[in-house]
RNA sequence: CGGGGCGUGGCGCAGUCUGGCUAGCGCGCCUGCUUUGGGAGCAGGAAGUCGGAGGUUCGAAUCCUCUCGCCCCGACCA
């Protein structure tokens, strides 16, 4: 491809708005234009890279045994009521009716596909014959978020792969699990990423039922806990607090007393007011659980978690209590609960982190007012203690000695043992070896493709632009000749553009009547691994320039024979990334 | 949904507080000449309902009201 019959619109400035690197350089380097929040085109470059990922994604799906399908964006609404998933999404589905034929049709654009292939498979497939199998599609997803944001990292309308899997059994199904598991790893790493497979609330199957694939990169949405030590890693909510460690200090117990704590109602307020450090204060919210009233007591720099909690009161619904509610419960206005003379009122459920608080501070449940040197055991007893927080930063390993460190990172993928609840809602049963009619048990697989893209230039940038390994570089070689209209220069470039192509590389040649100060700067912009420059210079002593776009100095490469070699570097590395990858880990110059 | 910021040629911005002539600057774009290995120089040129609507005023990019859009933080996220 030439640079001027192409469309790459490439910008010397970055454009307001775009903050993070991905979405500025994706912009700068004319892969993406915004149309609206949340919605953006692919233009050639973009769409090329987000081809190439799909395409990677595409073969080891195909490896793995599961078997490509299309399902339409569009789907009956009636579906999702039929799963209650209307109600779950809320906002997020996208549905409007229209008129067909006089009457009034509801409609959704699928934000995943769940209903529709296990409709699908209710209607056709009844025997143990037919199973296992896995389908997948690639298309578009759209989802209104409330936020769109960060480019092309999170958006209305983005390309996934999705795949699911119907098993007889629940070995079976944990079977397809690990291939598709094994799958992921290998899509990553073809792609160049580092990435972290965590382990990712479960849901109805519990156990190691869900792992999300992380990419590390400082502005991720995520949080993931990981422990250097022995592997162990988890989204934070998730990451389990171990309750070894918990021997209580022999501090003397102080006697119990109220202290006016006019306005002080939240632990900020509080720590300042009585001077204490909130990881003396206990932090008490009180939730419903399953539309009951619980308390829950948090140490105050601790983060409650809910789905921990909603375990611990073996609850399907867990939320926050209203003001009303919680004034009604414990008698004050919210900001001033406290678990002292609460027992028998409502369960209380304590994080391990309380047992061994001593002379600490909460809420009298009257307004305004604290009570200091409360002590778990004297004071109140919890009915039940357990791990109800978030992980956080130095927290001890749930697996080893180790500790745990924090982490920033974008979910690339996520994989789960979904159980029948779609299959059982939508009727998908088979007939087994001995007659009997069974649910399907589900597994559901997606990858983010345009994630892939954002996740790998959030990870590979430098001050100049782009940093794309040969996998997803939308072109694996640019041609920069530097005189246009210098014979010999041009010669040479006509040669050595038919002998790449010739030898199945992709070039891009930057045939612009520019000088080589822009050509250079937008070669590095917009990121293509191998960079040649052919000119009068170099061509005196029979050379071409090269350089790899993670490299700092160019080296000299024969122009005799220069096609097969290159032809042959871009071979290998689009297999393994070798010197991207030696790059990244500081083994490059 | 709560908090904050921003809308001025394609892009980045100044001008707005304190209203006043044909609304500026840099980049990009077009024409010509010169130049040509890390974002060239000179000369000439095209291009803007100042997000939109209403209002105040002799006069509005600037003040007031409403509204639309974009970005960030938070809440939310199968």
């Amino acid at each position: 491809m030439f640079w001027t019959r192409s469309f790459i619109p490439t910008m010397k400035e970055t454009p307001e708005g775009a903050e993070i690197p991905s979405h500025q350089l994706m912009l700068r380097a004319g892969m993406i234009n915004q149309v609206m929040a949340g919605a953006y085109t692919y233009l050639p470059l973009g769409l090329r890279s987000l081809k190439k990922a799909e395409r990677i994604v595409r073969q080891e799906m195909d490896a793995a045994g599961a078997v490509e399908l299309l399902m339409p964006a569009l789907s009956p609404l009636s579906l999702w009521e039929r799963t209650g998933r209307v109600e779950a999404f809320g906002d997020v589905l996208i549905k409007f009716a229209v008129q067909r034929a006089g009457r009034k049709v509801q409609l959704a654009l699928g934000p995943t596909h769940e209903e529709v292939v296990t409709d699908l498979v209710a209607h056709r497939i009844s025997s143990y014959r037919q199973l296992p199998v896995t389908l997948y599609q690639i298309q578009t997803k759209f989802r209104n978020e409330e936020r769109p944001r960060f480019g092309v990292m999170r958006t209305s309308e983005f390309l996934m792969k999705d795949a699911y899997s119907f098993n007889p059994s629940l070995e079976s199904l944990n079977e397809t699990y690990e291939k598709m598991y094994a799958a992921y790893c290998r899509i990553f790493e073809r792609c160049g990423l580092e990435y972290l497979p965590v382990e990712a609330e479960s849901g109805p199957i519990g156990g190691d039922a869900s792992h999300e694939f992380m990419i590390p990169a400082e502005n991720g949405e995520d949080t993931v806990l990981h422990c250097r030590k022995c592997g162990y890693a988890a989204n934070q909510e998730r990451a389990e607090v171990p309750s070894r460690d918990c021997t209580r200090p022999d501090t003397p117990e102080k006697e119990l007393a109220k202290l006016a704590t006019p306005g002080a109602s939240t632990i900020e307020q509080v720590s300042t007011f009585l001077k204490i450090k909130p990881n003396k204060l206990i932090k008490t919210l009180i939730y419903e659980a399953d539309g009951k009233p619980i308390a829950v007591l948090v140490r105050g720099d601790h983060e409650a978690n809910e789905g921990k909690i909603r375990r611990a009161a073996e609850a399907t619904e867990i939320a926050l209590a209203s003001p009303e509610v919680i004034e009604k419960v414990t008698g004050a206005p919210v900001g001033f609960a406290g678990p002292v003379g609460l027992a028998g009122k409502l369960p209380i459920y304590a994080d391990n982190s309380v047992k061994i608080m001593v002379n600490a501070a909460t809420g009298a449940n009257e307004a305004d007012a604290h009570l200091v040197n409360v002590n778990p055991g004297r004071d109140f007893t919890p009915d039940k203690y357990g791990d109800l927080r978030n992980a956080r930063d130095g927290d001890p390993c749930p697996r080893c000695s180790g500790t745990m460190a924090e982490r920033h990172a974008i979910e690339g993928g996520h994989v789960f043992k979904l159980g029948t609840k779609y299959s059982a809602a939508l009727g998908a049963k088979f007939l087994d070896h001995a007659e009997q009619q069974q649910t399907i048990i589900m597994g559901c697989y997606g990858i983010g493709i345009n994630r892939i893209l954002a996740g790998l230039i959030e990870t590979r940038h430098d001050e100049h632009g782009i940093v794309w390994p040969v996998a997803i570089a939308p072109y694996e070689v640019l041609l920069a000749p530097m005189k246009a209209d210098d014979e010999a220069t041009s010669q040479a470039v006509e040669r050595l553009y038919a002998d790449l192509q010739a030898a199945g590389v992709e070039v891009l040649v930057d045939d612009r009547d520019a000088r080589a100060g822009v050509k250079f700067n937008d070669a590095d912009l917009i990121g293509i691994p191998l960079r040649i420059v052919i000119g009068p210079r170099g061509l005196k002593e029979g050379n071409l320039e090269v350089k790899w776009r993670w490299e700092k100095q160019a080296s000299m490469l024969p122009i005799d024979g220069a096609a097969a070699t290159i032809a042959e570097w871009i071979a290998q590395e689009r297999t393994d990334n070798a010197r991207f990858l030696a790059a990244r880990n500081g083994e490059g110059d």
